[in-house]
RNA sequence: GGGGGAAUUCCCGAGCGGCCAAAGGGGGCAGACUGUAAAUCUGUUGUCACUGACUUCGGUGGUCCGAAUCCACCUUCCCCCA
C-alpha cells in the first residue's frame, strides 16, 4: 500500500499554504485536485501556486492542459493516481490538495467508473430531444430502464437524466449498476484525509473578499483579457471557471468594474458553500479549524508523520 | 418657491379593497452530486403552542364588515419647473 495525505476544503480556506508547509517539512509532492488549475494560462484567477513555490515543492496535476481541452474525472483519476505512485516511488510523500469534490471523491474511493463509451449517435439524439423540450419523456424512459437512478433525479436535473440515459442506451447497462460495481474496487493507495473547516463562516467569506481583491492587484483583469482574446473563454470547460466570466461585462464596457467584482466575490462565496456541503460527507476526515486561534498546522504534521510511520520500509 | 412621483418582508421588486405573510429574482441557510463539477440541480427563508393563531408593507390618525392597497396630515427620498 502507498500512503497519501489528502487535504481538502473550500476555496480560500488556506489549503495550499498548509500543504506547502507540510511538503517542505516532510519532503512531499503536491498533487492538485482542482478542476481549473489544470489549465495553462489560468494562473491568477485559479490561485495557482507561484513559480517560486513550484521550485521549492513539486506540484503535479497543474498547468498541463490547454483551456478548451476536454477533461473529465475519469482522466483526472488515472493521471492523479499515477502521480501519487510516482511520487512515493521516488521517495517523496504524496499530498493531494484540492477543492474539487468530485475529484477528491474519485481518489478517496478509487471509484471504478467502468467501461462506459457513449456513442455519438446516442449523445446527438439526446441533445436533440432536450432541445425540443422532451425531458419529461426522457425521465419516463429512464424510469423503466433504470428506476433506481430515475427515482433519485429531479425532473429539472436534465444533465443527469441525459447522462444516465446515455449510459443505458450506449452500454445496455444501467448507471446504478455501474455505481454499485464501482464500490467493490479497492485501490492500492491509503489516504489520510484532512478537512479544512471554519467555525464561523463569515471568516471564510472575508478571506474570499480579500483574495479577490489581491487577484485584481496581481493582474486578474489582464489575464482575463488575454484568455478572452485567445478564445479560451467561449464555451469551453475552462470558461466555467469563476473569476473570468464575471469580468467580461467590464471588458466589454457594459458594467462597472466594482459591480463585476462584487458579483465575482458573490459567486465565489456560493461556490465555497457548495464545497462545504460536499465535504461534510467525509465525516471520517480529520478537521482542521482554520479560524481557531491555535495554528492547525502542528496537528496536520503530527498526524501525518504518525500515519507515515506505518509505511516506513 | 411651484408641480409631479415614490416609500413593501435581509436586498431588488410585483401587488393597488377581501383569494396577501404578500408574485418573481437575488442573498442567506440546508441538501444532492459516479466521465464538462469553479459546472448542474433541489428544498427552505416573519413569529409561534405551526392543517391554526399572532405581528408585518415609512409614521400617525381616519373611511370601511374588511386596507399593503382608499382619505388626511407628518417624515424621508427622487424628478421637473423656478
Amino acid at each position: 500500500m502507498i500512503p497519501c495525505i489528502c487535504i481538502f476544503g473550500p476555496t480560500a480556506s488556506g489549503k495550499s499554504a498548509l500543504a506547502f508547509r507540510l511538503c517542505r517539512d516532510i519532503g512531499g509532492t503536491i498533487i492538485s485536485a482542482d478542476s481549473m488549475q489544470i489549465y495553462r494560462g489560468m494562473d491568477i484567477g485559479t490561485a495557482k501556486p507561484t513559480k517560486e513555490e513550484r521550485l521549492l515543492v513539486a506540484h503535479k496535476m497543474i498547468d498541463f492542459l490547454d483551456p478548451g481541452a476536454r477533461y473529465s474525472v475519469f482522466d483526472y483519476q488515472a493521471a492523479a493516481e499515477r502521480e501519487i505512485c510516482a511520487a512515493w516511488a521516488r521517495g517523496s510523500v504524496p499530498v493531494v490538495v484540492g477543492g474539487t469534490g468530485l475529484y477528491i471523491d474519485a481518489l478517496l474511493f478509487h471509484t471504478d467508473f467502468g467501461d462506459v463509451e457513449i456513442s455519438p449517435a446516442v449523445a446527438d439524439d439526446l441533445k436533440k430531444q432536450v432541445e425540443e423540450g422532451h425531458t419529461a419523456a426522457l425521465l419516463e424512459e429512464l424510469k423503466s430502464a433504470d428506476p433506481e437512478t430515475a427515482a433519485s433525479l429531479h425532473i429539472k436535473d436534465v444533465k443527469r437524466i441525459v447522462r444516465a440515459l446515455a449510459v443505458y442506451r450506449s452500454t445496455g447497462k444501467t448507471l446504478s449498476s455501474f455505481k454499485r460495481a464501482s464500490h467493490n474496487s479497492k485501490g492500492e493507495i491509503e489516504y489520510l484525509p484532512f478537512c479544512l473547516c471554519f467555525r464561523d463562516r463569515g471568516v471564510l467569506y472575508d478571506r474570499i473578499e480579500k483574495r479577490v481583491d489581491s487577484m485584481v492587484r496581481e493582474g486578474l483583469i489582464e489575464e482575463t483579457r488575454d484568455l478572452f482574446n485567445k478564445g479560451a473563454l467561449d464555451g469551453t470547460t475552462a470558461s466555467q471557471a469563476i473569476g473570468y466570466k464575471e469580468l467580461l461585462p467590464y471588458l466589454s464596457g457594459e458594467k462597472a468594474l466594482a459591480d463585476c467584482l462584487a458579483l465575482l466575490k458573490q459567486k465565489t462565496r456560493n461556490f465555497a458553500k457548495r464545497q462545504i456541503t460536499w465535504f461534510k460527507r467525509y465525516q471520517f476526515a480529520v478537521p482542521l479549524y482554520m479560524d481557531d486561534p491555535v495554528d492547525p498546522y502542528p496537528i496536520l504534521k503530527e498526524r501525518s508523520v504518525l500515519f507515515l510511520k506505518e509505511y516506513e520500509s
